[in-house]
DNA sequence: GGATATTTATTGAATGTTCAACAGAACGCG
DNA sequence: CGCGTTCTGTTGAACATTCAATAAATATCC
């Protein structure tokens, strides 16, 4: 007898297991760990953060709504709420846009580049002391040749998915390869 | 002049750059990849999954509040909300510890292991195509024993950290070594 | 040019999460 | 025992995120 519907799931080997548990771990977790360091000594979301590095990282520390929404993998609307957030601190502020009269700027503050300037340094840290140096040479170069690949499958296939805009977002990626961590060096 | 306040932050070099921001967005996007699977053909959040293999996993499906708080990585309060929502939709039930007048047990329903034997297959598979089967054998070892660390390091921190009661954990995690995909095996 | 579709961004309501306060039970110790 | 402390779990309010609906500007097409 041939049955079509009930094919026999692939499950995961032992070491899948146990490989894909620890992914899970560390994917919850190490944000946790992040934002609770930022939070405490910066008062800054990771959110926030990651707004901040994106717009100091833009010419004339500058980026379309849209466009910063797909950079930040957020939707508009969160990225629209978040940066009402973020107004109301003094991090950013909003610019309608010259030459498309829907369009808005969200652009970095002085006050907002301070303090970007002011948390770098110890979220650096932070990321290196949860994270980056526990990692060997190797496991570091493995690593980022992993990610990058899930990274791209991820996006080919988010054209589809639930993801908002990211087309459009490898040419932007590309001149801003320049990091998080770079963010504040030339302050 | 000497200055102790300011020394140099050790700035990511751009390997490490490159690492840390191919994993922050895997971070970021593996999981919305995951549950928009698991939502659109099994109405589960990622987190109704993660309780529901836990539980699964357990003598007697049953699981003290607290523990599977600490199993599943939330907070005791989100938990406990979490727990009405999944209790509402018939996949769990509470029922009082005789041992302790104060605890509770997080047991799974019948309804609620048929639908993880549904889900599981399909999970699995999801897993397996955003990421597992985008690995080599040696990305998967590398990453595994990485990871591994990671999390080590993690919950050594934890014990000062904002995650609750991450104490004790070690101890049922290694009765359970057995996974996410393992559970409907034996349906 | 003008109707239609698409793109941009925002809004408010529904949903989910965090945070601080709480109540009850167990523990510890003089 | 009696007192304070710790532990378990829940609650409601504050906060964040998602979702669907909207308005306004631009693109597209005939």
């Amino acid at each position: 007898m041939v049955d079509m519907t009930t094919e026999e799931p692939r499950w995961l080997s032992d070491e899948e297991q146990q490989m894909w548990r620890a992914s899970l771990g560390v994917l919850n977790l190490l944000p946790v760990f992040l934002e609770r360091d930022l939070q405490q000594k910066h008062g800054l979301t990771l959110h926030d953060y990651e707004i901040l590095v994106r717009l100091s990282e833009a010419p004339e520390r500058r980026i379309r709504m849209t466009e910063l929404a797909g950079l930040s993998h957020q939707s508009k609307s969160r990225l629209s709420h978040q940066m009402t957030r973020m107004e109301n601190a003094g991090l950013v502020v909003r610019e309608s846009c010259d030459s498309d009269r829907r369009g808005q700027w969200a652009v970095l503050t002085e006050a907002g580049w301070d303090r970007l300037v002011k948390a770098a340094p110890d979220h650096v840290e932070s990321v290196r002391r949860h994270y980056v140096d526990l990692l060997t040479d190797e496991q570091k170069r493995v690593l980022g040749a992993a990610f990058e690949t899930v990274m791209l499958h991820l996006h080919a296939d988010g054209g589809t998915a639930a993801c908002p805009s990211l087309s459009g977002i490898s040419a932007s990626a590309k001149k801003t390869t320049g990091a998080s961590a770079a963010a504040a060096k030339d302050a």
